[in-house]
DNA sequence: TTGTACGCGTTATCAT
DNA sequence: ATGATAACGCGTACAA
């Protein structure tokens, strides 16, 4: 059934057909029920490769995430799809994983496949070596790019994001005024959100006058799914007579590998050992104690992400940049006397 | 740029262009090479509308999961995203929630995209009254369709699950071997896979001549995430007065919550309560101690589920159901004598 | 080995 | 208010 199909059957001109499918209101209303009466009967439908030709576009938006199964990420995903998809948009989804040549090639797939936007789910897109960041640049001159936590000074592609470097600051700077003045660095990205993460500690750490000690920053190279590899890092550390009295993570798994380490240990939480994650996801209420986290705030992150989309494909001037605050979630692996995130 | 300005560049026929952009091997090398060299030159990739309405084809697929955020339906769409793109196509991913009506339009927004084919990701697609599975046996008159986890007698619906009823039946088993004759079966789902487990409950109770009570059998109705409320839920369970010394869960975050609520109560894990899950996710390693969890090999069913996906489109002839078996894995919450799959 | 011409099913631009 | 017809860009019989 195509729409010259229905257009004898109402005996009308596909012209009018298209009419009444598109809703113009240049259509007698008898006219507009004929055919509508044909349509129903046969269950028509526009061809929708037909109707992109022509318009140009499928009303589709890609997604491209490194690991859709990614706690976070999975999170990530599931806000934009939905808000998507209300505003009457097509998700097409790519995992590309974390190298650079299957970041790129993900990219290109997606532009060949003619979708009207590109996301770029996660700080992971974006690395400190500007050169390896050309191919989101040209990209943009094609299509409007917008990234998720990530930042990016680039014409047509826009960054939504949390100010990670705030986040971080005020946890790590609120650990050091409950007296904790050794805590652990802990992280598993060079993403440009990890670095950012990274600064913060650094940053809180010299406000409060205390030397950043490179033994104290580690970089945990495991599987992202490995809690019991992080808890034997730690428990590494440990034996090689590193100190600590907190734990602050750059993802809640690396928390909850901080606490089974302190439940092996028999280290006391909170009162020998603060943990802080971040993302506050499932894990934290998993975990036992429950884990303080700071909450991004990736719901709201994602609406204000897909609401830049759609303004930017509707033709309207939107802020290249949107900055959310975090905030630190207080739950059993802390006890600090006021909420991280009122300065 | 379109492949007339192509042809026009290279000096050859679009026909020619089309040939040497889709492999064809009629065509004289230094052509090849002179149309090449103008294709690279410009970055040319054909149109994809365009090359869909001809063809029929965009190489699409539709993944449809009702919540792609869940532990479980982030892996399986993962898996099956990997897949699939392996094999040259694209996936467009919805997340219709739970609701019957939108599980509903889901689909039917995805056959109008015109994808080849369409995954229902989950056992929540299949209820017990087939009525209501009636859009999924209209949607196979059309394309074909594939579904994880789930069961369903109809042409063009291709089933690849994991025998829930067997591996639930033998867990019980195994716990009722060690001793331990009232097992709480913990539930959160109504769906076919759903029902199968608990079946797999029932069954072996039968089997080792244990009464089944209905009490035993709780359904739990609150948020998929809030391992707090279950641990409540039990501790609640608790107060009437119900004994229960092991606790069989239809998916792990239900089993985290019994975890929790035995620590709560002061009861010995696994002496006074063993604990099974289901799936074998993160959070049976991030719950202290582990959990033991039934694994159904979630990344082979999907690589199963692709395979014949591609397979059929191809125009092979496929098995319209493929069964693996499940495993159970022992963690800290069980102490059984053998793995609970080896019958 | 290469080129011509048509079909795919729409939408949009003209007339009428 | 409606109809005829030209794009849209590709693949592909068929002809040469």
């Amino acid at each position: 059934m195509n729409i010259y199909d229905i257009s004898k059957q109402a005996g009308v001109s596909i012209a009018t057909v298209s009419r009444v499918l598109n809703g113009s209101p240049n259509v007698k209303p008898s006219t507009r029920r004929k055919v509508m009466e044909v349509i129903d009967r046969y269950g028509y439908t526009p061809n929708a490769f037909a109707r992109g030709l022509g318009l140009d576009t499928m009303n589709s938006i890609g997604i491209i995430c490194a690991d859709s199964s990614d706690l976070y990420l999975a999170k990530a995903v599931y806000y934009i799809e939905g808000n998507l998809r209300k505003n009457g948009y097509n998700c097409i989804l790519t995992c590309s994983g974390y190298e650079h040549g299957d970041k790129e090639s993900a990219l290109t797939l997606m532009i060949n496949q003619r979708v009207d936007a590109v996301i770029l789910a996660g700080s992971n897109y974006i690395e400190t070596d500007t050169d390896r960041n050309l191919y989101i640049r040209n990209a943009a001159a094609q299509i409007p790019v917008f990234l998720l936590n990530a930042d990016m000074d680039c014409p047509n592609v826009f960054c939504t994001m949390c100010d990670d470097f705030k986040a971080t600051q005020e946890a790590a700077a609120a650990l050091i005024d409950s007296g904790v003045t050794d805590i652990l660095y802990l992280y598993n990205s060079h993403s440009y959100s990890g670095l950012r993460k990274l600064e913060g500690y650094q940053s809180a750490c010299h406000m409060r006058n205390i030397a950043v000690s490179g033994e104290l920053m580690q970089f945990y190279e495991g599987s992202r799914e490995d809690i019991d590899g992080v808890c034997r890092f730690l428990c590494g550390l440990h034996e090689q007579g590193l100190s600590f009295h907190a734990v602050l993570a750059s993802e809640d798994m690396l928390a909850a590998g901080a606490v089974k380490y302190a439940k092996l240990q028999g280290i006391d939480i909170p009162g020998d050992l603060a943990v802080i994650g971040y993302n506050n996801s499932l894990l934290t209420t998993c975990s036992d104690p429950e884990i303080s986290s700071i909450d991004n705030h990736l719901e709201t992150l994602c609406a204000q992400l897909v609401r830049t989309c759609i303004s930017v494909l509707n033709g309207e001037d939107m802020p290249p940049k949107v900055i959310y605050s975090g905030e630190l979630i207080q739950k059993g692996t802390t006890r600090l006397p006021v909420s991280g995130s009122q300065k």
